[in-house]
DNA sequence: CGTCTATTTGAATGTACTCAAAAGCGGTGG
DNA sequence: CCACCGCTTTTGAGTACATTCAAATAGACG
């Protein structure tokens, strides 16, 4: 992808959230580095303070930690478009508890802890959008968590098809295991069941 | 309680974000209306566009949802020092998916829509604390989720024991099933088994 | 006390897990 | 071109965790 479309992805994901002037909007996107890693990449290590946020504009990240039992669980899937980054640990500068990683050859626009508080300076308007932003994915992730903590495993992985259409045989199914927080194995039994029942 | 002292939990609860001036934080302060609501009152439906933010400051709320079978989950309680509130519903102005209800005789301080609007723009380094403040709630959203999708039903008990610990004997059994994501029955037993361990 | 609701207990069932092994699939080298 | 390797996915048997439904018991409140 040419760095110009990278940027007008970027550009249209925020102005959705705010009138922003072209200048605004200009001296937003320039705030932000484009970088790309290749397929199984680690963007962030458990432990590390993150010092980035990334916007995605091709390929795919997760964002995941390793449990009690040091089993996986998937945070989040983040294709073109969507945002990946430990806010917690961005914001309050304290070691992460999640590892982001490239499921593929993925390229992202960043910016770092620094550039940040710059852009803020330089455009206090945007401090109210990416307040707005944080509220939308802390409704969205009450959603999933509303209906992991209600729903089956199987309810879970439709969910899982339905809201990452995109990403439809580009990830393994034991990544998608440890989102919809189950096995590999029962996975494989939920599919099997679902073609019997007329599903591909 | 006497309302100085809410005011007073209010602003010390705040002032850990920011460095505020006495005129800010009293300005701040008083964008707030004290409020009361006897035990089972309905702060909140959901399908009603959520028009208030509430900081408790005695007693304990709880949000919660009624998934696609009918049952209860809940999300969050609310005791002393706490917040709740509905923010997709309140800063996107949709329909509410939650439930906000008192389990016991609860005070709160509460801000609308358009007073919060007016506190920003008349504070506007508010803006910025109040999306710290989101982040920390998404923070300890996203260790809530992780820790059910990858515990069993003991621990996630456990968990609320520690995490919630003033809430002790205040809270039906019932009510702590659906936060915890298992039946009443279930709770029962695991604490029955809890006592055999020499637990209390 | 009696009534209402919350909690506990028990038996049968279902959902998902573990462990083990087989099958599929893409790449690589002979 | 195919035989083999390593990795992912599937299948199966046995087990553990949690649920449902039903009934007994315990607490709270008038």
């Amino acid at each position: 992808m040419v760095l110009a479309d990278a940027q007008a992805l970027l550009a249209a994901s925020i102005a959705r959230f705010a009138d922003l002037t072209e200048d605004e909007l200009q001296r937003f996107v320039s705030a932000f580095t484009p970088a790309r890693f290749p397929k199984k990449a680690m963007l962030l290590h458990a432990g590390e303070v993150s010092d980035k946020e990334f916007f995605v504009t091709a390929g795919c990240l997760r964002t995941y930690m390793i449990d009690a039992n040091g089993k996986e669980v998937t945070l989040s899937f983040a294709p073109e478009g969507w945002w990946a980054a430990d806010l917690a640990s961005f914001t309050q500068r304290m070691p992460s508890r999640f590892h982001i990683e490239a499921l593929e050859h993925t390229d992202v626009l960043a910016i770092g802890h620094n550039a940040k508080e710059e852009l803020f300076a330089s455009v206090p308007r945007l401090e109210r959008v990416f307040r707005l932003l944080v509220q939308r994915r802390l409704a969205a992730l009450q959603d999933r968590f509303v209906q992991v903590l209600s729903s089956s495993a199987e309810v879970c992985y439709n969910d899982f098809l339905v809201k990452y259409p995109m990403l439809h045989g580009r990830i393994p199914q034991t990544v998608i295991a440890t989102y919809v927080g189950i096995t590999p194995e029962f996975l494989s039994k939920l599919r099997a069941r679902a073609v019997g029942k007329g599903r591909a």
